[in-house]
DNA sequence: ATTAATGCAAAGGATTTGCAATACC
DNA sequence: GGTATTGCAAATCCTTTGCATTAAT
């Protein structure tokens, strides 16, 4: 996730967007996450560097950044209710698998996507900006725990 | 989408749930519907044939019927608003490609996502039961359009 | 100096819940 | 007849908005 320092900070200022205290943090904590956060978690990272910073202010931000494609929103298969997690965007599209049992998100990688992408622009000429893949299931250790659990 | 006529309702009485007028009404719906219908469209529709049906009726089942599997819920890349969808489980995965543009939500058809399915068991021992590919971005005719207006 | 972004408080919209009345099997 | 489901009204959750104040370029 949150791999690379300050891929989206930068993107900011490459995009001439106003460079504000608020932004900044919340950039960061994107930039620096473990995990998928909703904009409540971002929000509760934010205020823990920044009392004072409002709620309303990252919902706005978090809503500019993903229209500007800087974020991306996700649902992660509303295992855990309607909220948005966020992610900054990723050089390539991924796929997210979620696992309904015990809630893990894994993002396996590979070239595979590309693939995908350009095969449905062959097919019905329809020209992909986002993409979103979320598969919901049961991950490997869960199956395995369930085996061990019928015996 | 409500191309096969009575499935739903077949599925339903099948799993064994109560046959109830409202939920008579709401699978009907469903499977008649000629676009994607969110819960306020589909709470319209009924209300039609029975003014005294109740939202919350509507959201009861909607929720029962997609934990069941035999709904699913779909978000078309929020290109309008943060509601969902709902459609008959279809026999096989698909694809849902939205026009961010003109709002155009196409489903190609093809073999294509089984392997894709079959795939991310092999690389990663996920097994999927639901998943969700929605892509957001231009459709082939508003691309066309666009291009006569640069011209 | 100009323009945009913030904090605040209040509104909004979609969905959920507790409960008595009702309808299904 | 017994239990699940409904309608209703109120509550909840997430998010958005209008506006005066403050900060960035």
């Amino acid at each position: 996730m949150g791999r690379e320092r300050a891929v989206l900070r930068e993107r900011m200022t490459a995009r001439g967007i106003r460079m504000t205290g608020p932004r900044r943090l919340i950039a960061e904590v994107l930039e620096g996450a473990e995990h998928h956060l909703d904009a409540d978690a971002i929000f509760r990272l934010a205020r823990r560097r920044d009392p004072g910073i409002h709620r309303s202010t990252v919902y706005r931000t978090l809503s500019r950044l993903t229209r500007l494609g800087l974020l991306d929103q996700l649902d992660l298969m509303h295992r855990d209710g309607d909220r948005h997690f966020y992610e900054v965007r990723p050089s390539s599209f991924h796929i997210h698998l979620v696992c309904m049992q015990c809630g893990a998100v894994d993002e396996p990688g590979g070239p595979f996507w590309d693939q995908i992408k350009g095969r449905v622009f062959e097919e019905s000429g329809f020209r992909a900006h986002a993409a979103r893949l979320e598969m919901g299931g049961t991950c490997r250790n869960c199956a395995e725990q369930q085996v061990l659990h019928e015996e």
